[in-house]
DNA sequence: CTTTATTTTTAGATTTGCCTAAAAATAGAA
DNA sequence: TTCTATTTTTAGGCAAATCTAAAAATAAAG
């Protein structure tokens, strides 16, 4: 399809734009999630309007176009996929996979791909509970999870999900036996700070609210 | 270690080193080999040599130092691991799995690779029966092999390695079921054109010296 | 041992993806 | 609403990896 950097940009574009149901993405948000200037993602922005990939209005922000979203979907699927493998048969830890996964989603043959999925036992979701795309783009999500900060006092659910990849929130979440599939309840939530304290396999555990709005729950 | 085009040079000059044993590579046999200009390998020598990876005597080719070679032997372990995942556990065919290795040669992660080692338990040769080099960058090649060309009537031997990986002599070579393992015994050499008449699993066959002199024989 | 042919290098351009600095547009505050 | 701050774009540059065309060195042929 395109370069690891176009790819890189259409991926980002369609990422700011789910974490925030926006339509419309800043250049600045782009330049800051992708560690460049905002200077080259103007010129970029320029260069997958033209291929009919991103929309693109001067001092307005960007947005995907159907061709666009089909292909950071796909790279997105191919990250997923990566990642399962890397945890499933390569037996890496789930905070150690994203540097190496965002090499592999650049690898080109739909082959490999096809062969990697069924090789896989066609995984629907990720090792972060992401749900994984289909060959045609589409997610097909039948989780229904609300975010931890969303539960009040004395609702309980299970963590089906992360709202960011970062090592520092997988090995903090991994340390506290937070993975996926754990049940929580919530004993308390602090109105000054917004924490919650919670109960979890038998234990105690205060969260502030940085790790409480990533974490995706079921009730 | 290097950009994707330092590696591939730093391969092209080891291969071309090994098939010929030959200490000195000239700059168009790498343009060749590379698909690129000799202009343009002249300027990476430059650079290969001032990185102290390559010997380079303008107007007179080029070697790999000891540095070089190992960074050379490094993407050859990593191409010839990947090529033995993708035959092994993706099912792929062994002419098929060239070009996707050629992308994941590349990919950076030395955890990545012991783990992929040993979870295809530690293969000694890949799916074309060469030797894939150690962490260290040694090659330890326990088989005795000669090329077709050298057995003379009535001789036999086991097909053990191929002198070349194009997708064109692979699947011939899997055409005629001529796969690695496969027992043959020369009836005939015809002078005139170097052609081979040999007998395997009961049936006749005539190759050419294309052929005969890219087959490694173990007698 | 010249002359010609071939190989290799240099010089100068191009493309891609990034940069900095300055200009232009938009948004926010008084 | 007008001034200031912020965001975004433009303009001009740079490094990497390629190219073409021309010059230089080496090899081959007579």
């Amino acid at each position: 399809m395109g370069t690891k950097s176009e790819e890189d940009h259409l991926k980002a574009i369609y990422h700011l734009s789910e974490r925030n149901n926006i339509v419309s993405i800043s250049t600045n948000s782009l330049a800051e999630h992708l560690q460049i200037k905002a200077a080259s993602v103007s010129d970029m922005l320029k260069k997958l309007s033209q291929k009919g990939w991103v929309n693109y209005v001067k001092y307005n922000g960007s947005s995907l176009t159907k061709e666009g979203q089909k292909i950071a979907l796909t790279i997105i699927r191919k990250h997923r996929l990566w990642e399962t493998f890397l945890v499933k048969k390569l037996h890496f830890n789930w905070d150690e996979v994203h540097e190496i996964a965002e090499q592999l989603e650049h690898i080109k043959s739909e082959q490999l791909i096809d062969k990697l999925t069924s090789y896989l036992g066609n995984p629907e979701y990720d090792p972060h509970g992401d749900p994984i795309p289909n060959k045609e783009g589409i997610i097909n999500d039948h989780r229904k999870s609300i975010l931890l900060t969303e539960l009040k006092s004395n609702e309980e659910g299970i963590i089906v999900g992360v709202n960011d990849s970062s090592s520092a929130l997988l090995q903090y979440l991994s340390n506290e036996n937070l993975v996926l599939g754990t049940h929580i309840k919530i004993i308390e939530i602090f109105d000054f700070d917004n924490s919650f304290k919670i109960e979890s396999n038998g234990r105690i555990l205060n969260l502030s609210e940085q790790i409480t709005q990533n974490i995706f729950i079921q009730k």
